[in-house]
DNA sequence: CTGAAAGCGCTAACAC
DNA sequence: GTGTTAGCGCTTTCAG
């Protein structure tokens, strides 16, 4: 008795009396019957379930999730890793997850990885801590990820967005075909009559999309007999218009042979070499034609639309998520037999002609 | 003897049989001692430490956070709700609340309600079952939100982001002074010799901060002894080039006695407005002056970079979580006494001379 | 259709 | 310093 009184006062003063505990009592039924009401409202008569029900509107009551992912061994949350908001083409990947998430009453917790592997490693522990039950992610390199290895060797489901696995690979991704669409975007630069085309890129080291992005640009150029130049890979995926940045794309334009064309692997990118561009005295597209790669709405709002290679970035991210719980809702124990199916979804790309690609001077 | 082994069995197969009971096991100390090895390492002596800790290690073993939250009572996950995240100004602030969290050891929740305070009260609700420790939210009403009064009455601490709280508010909020910051931005154009200016903004029901600004414009207005005139008010708050929209515009715009500048209530909307402008025919700023209010980065990559009056967005993220998790550690428990100070913290704004305002022709 | 009871993994008194 | 123990709030057999 004396314990019970103590453990009683240890309590953390109930911030919340309103559990399905007290519940039950008002509406005087077991613990049991009131959580089914809740959970499977089909397992109990109609007039008990009200009851319940009204006990609980009275007492404001608010399922406590905690309880009920512990005891269930599954969170129904998903980690969301991204490199960052601030590059749009992420936001709207992010949107179409939140969705289709809230759709399947699921919930996310996101983290943003900023490119660097070793925050990822941090970040994606910070997850799993959480007893997430899946993850969407979009990594830095995913072929070799030591974290996505990890992820492997615990079976943590995992879908990979933006990165795209090899056509017969393991992984589940969802993306476009990052070097076919790249090609084919280099394609209507070289259909517009332009042969020196380069391509502008933030650490190739730190995307897989940009060098794969990349390679479709030499297969592109390759295939029309012309010969791939080297790249201009500038320090960061998103611009900063830092006076040592715009000292090396002046010296990359203004070459002698510079190109007159470039390819940038992404349209955050693409709309600061555009605004470096004409701050050095060149008018977009008549001096240099610039494509950007992405689709972000914001390219079409701009003065002068980006001319680009279109992503469905709310789809990749609502695919990625639909693909995970699809995961979840199979072979969660002990991964299904690989069926041979490509675990690899390529959506489709588009091509987006804005202002800022025409014939070359 | 049966019940247990059925209580075994009903255990849904042990996806991770490295809990802090099986280590405590491995290491031949008592859960309490491994569970104080991790949270309060001094109350145990050095070798037990390690002993647990190596066998932990071996184990891989990784605390599941549920556990702990559930008996805490405090989940030290903060729940996060803003309008969108493809308007950057809302990317920059998270980064902020983000790199906050992470510095403080709290983990987040993102969820975006899209200006909709249906959806609001249904995502916090969310959160709230989550039971998040506290929430920062930047909701589309402050003065008049029903959430908001809602989470005044259950007591959950919360700090408004961007929504600016009356000066002697009872509410936590950090934003810069909206009406005083739209009157300076305003003045600028007054200054540059504007005499005709409009407010354009998405619908003013929709946010409070579009009306402070606007109100804000009509200060500035009427200090220089200048006519407010009827802002255009668009139905987003994010630009969509509609052939209806960009009617209103032109309508707007070429009217007999049209303004010589606009005064846009964020910087998505002015970027959108300046490409529907230039799409009609008219330049910025030559025929048309256009200010923005938000001071995302984007701003200044762009083309012809804009004029803005500048939030700190990041810091407004940051002090918004900081703010919070003060009050948790404070009088988390009963609210502590008014102590007569502002709630609401005001950052400092400032205005950036882009390229988008000239004086009217 | 309803109830009793056994925990999910962890923390925090309290006792030794 | 370390161990014992009682739950946090909920779900889910198993038994009526």
């Amino acid at each position: 008795m004396i314990r019970k009184a103590a453990a009683i006062a240890t309590t953390p003063a109930p911030p919340n009396g309103a559990t399905l505990m007290n519940v039950a009592k008002a509406a005087s039924v077991s613990l049991a019957t009131a959580s089914r009401v809740f959970s499977n409202p089909e397992l109990v008569r109609q007039d008990t379930a009200e009851r319940v029900l009204r006990a609980a509107g009275e007492l404001g009551f608010r399922p406590n999730l905690l309880g009920a992912k512990l005891r269930a061994q599954r969170t129904r949350i998903i980690g969301v890793m991204l490199p960052t908001m601030e590059n749009a083409v992420f936001a709207e990947c992010w949107r179409g997850i939140e969705e289709a998430a809230l759709a399947q009453g699921y919930s996310l917790m996101l983290v943003t990885s900023r490119y660097d592997p070793q925050r990822e490693r941090e970040r994606i522990e910070y997850l799993l801590r959480h007893r997430v039950d899946g993850m969407v992610l979009t990594v830095a390199d995913a072929a070799r990820s030591a974290v996505l290895d990890q992820l492997d060797a615990e079976r943590v489901p995992y879908v990979l967005a933006y990165n795209q696995g090899p056509r017969s690979g393991k992984r589940y991704s969802v993306s476009v075909d990052n070097r076919a669409s790249a090609r084919a975007g280099v394609e209507t630069l070289i259909a517009a009559g332009h042969r020196r085309i380069c391509v502008v890129s933030g650490a190739f080291a730190a995307s897989d999309r940009a060098r794969q992005r990349h390679a479709g640009y030499r297969d592109a150029m390759r295939a029309h007999g012309l010969e791939p130049l080297p790249p201009l890979s500038l320090p960061a995926h998103t611009p900063t218009q830092t006076p040592a940045e715009v000292e090396r794309i002046r010296q990359f334009v203004t070459a002698p042979s510079a190109p007159t064309a470039l390819f940038c692997t992404n349209d955050m990118l693409a709309i600061g070499v555009i605004s470096v561009l004409k701050r050095l005295g060149l008018s977009v597209p008549g001096d240099m034609s610039v494509l950007g790669y992405d689709g972000i709405e914001l390219g079409q709002l701009l003065e002068r639309p980006l001319s680009t290679v279109v992503q469905p970035n709310n789809e990749i991210g609502a695919r990625a998520l639909a693909c995970l719980l699809a995961q979840l809702d199979s072979g969660n124990a002990g991964a299904g037999p690989d069926q041979g199916l490509t675990r690899a979804t390529l959506l489709p790309h588009a091509l987006r002609a804005g202002a800022t690609v025409a014939p070359p001077a």
